[in-house]
DNA sequence: AAGGACAATTAGCAAGACTAACTACATCTG
DNA sequence: CAGATGTAGTTAGTCTTGCTAATTGTCCTT
């Protein structure tokens, strides 16, 4: 049977995979509004946590971290540069690097913004029973791990 | 112990959110060049799933399954028709209606980027332990629960 | 037959993504 | 040491996708 065994591992991981996909589409299109109520689109909230959590970090790796082209982070940091939540600083060794760090501000406001957010998933989690809760940490995981090494 | 134990159920569910979230997105970022592949943005790409798979569809509870509004889905669905992906015939019965259906053509690349898509996924998952693999499929499950009933 | 209700489209706007081209700076090399 | 090369970031311009508001066409109710 190793025949007919490989070929419905395929079948399973593809039907998996396909449905993780959709899952993960539906998912992120429940919790969009409630970003919204930061005041923050989803790209500008996102960048401003990779500032948070990275530390101080140049345009550069920050573009390469949300998968975007330097010129499109350049306008993100621009908007959260005037809405005085990050600061921009050139590198005094090497004055082609700047340097983008979070203010006070802009770290309160991604904490109650991320509180905002996954409150409502919580609420539903919390609820699920603690083998389900086991299933979606543990998922987790595994999903950043395929985000990671699939190649 | 009724109070701590809540406050404790509560913050794990809020990380679980929290790591879901990541996930969710980081997953889609590393899928997001395969679907490019198909010529087709994500936005099209999704919307012409919903056609095929749910076969002749009206506009309006096209644009709710998308979770648009029915401008956005009016100029989707005329991107689709340009390209001979999808067909728009009027409702006999009530000509305020339009109905939308997918062509042999659109069916035909749905299928080929759904595979190409998965494919970079289901490799991966069909690595892992068949325990792995039963909790993915168990995630998306719940995701798709979570994604419906979160309020 | 006229009015309101409803589906879809059109028009116009803002945000975000891209490429191409440009500036400023650093480094390497002849 | 000076010019060539390369690198980080920005600017300019375009396209897609979202939205709301307003319009068109159709249906139904009074």
């Amino acid at each position: 049977m190793p025949r007919q065994r490989k070929a419905g591992d395929i079948r399973r991981a593809e039907q998996i995979a396909d449905r993780l996909h959709s899952a993960a589409i539906h998912v992120l299109r429940r919790v969009r509004h409630e970003d919204e109520a930061t005041g923050l689109s989803a790209p500008r909230l996102s960048a401003l946590s990779v500032i948070v959590f990275a530390g101080p970090i140049t345009l550069g790796r920050l573009a390469a971290a949300e998968g975007v082209r330097p010129p499109t982070m350049t306008r993100l940091v621009q908007a959260l540069e005037t809405d005085g939540l990050v600061t921009r600083a050139t590198d005094p060794g090497d004055a082609r690097f700047t340097h983008i760090r979070a203010t006070a501000r802009g770290r309160s406001l991604l904490a109650t913004g991320r509180r905002r957010r996954v409150a409502v998933l919580a609420r539903e989690i919390a609820a699920l029973s603690a083998g389900d809760r086991a299933v979606l940490a543990r998922a987790a995981t595994l999903m950043e791990q395929l985000a990671d090494t699939a190649g």
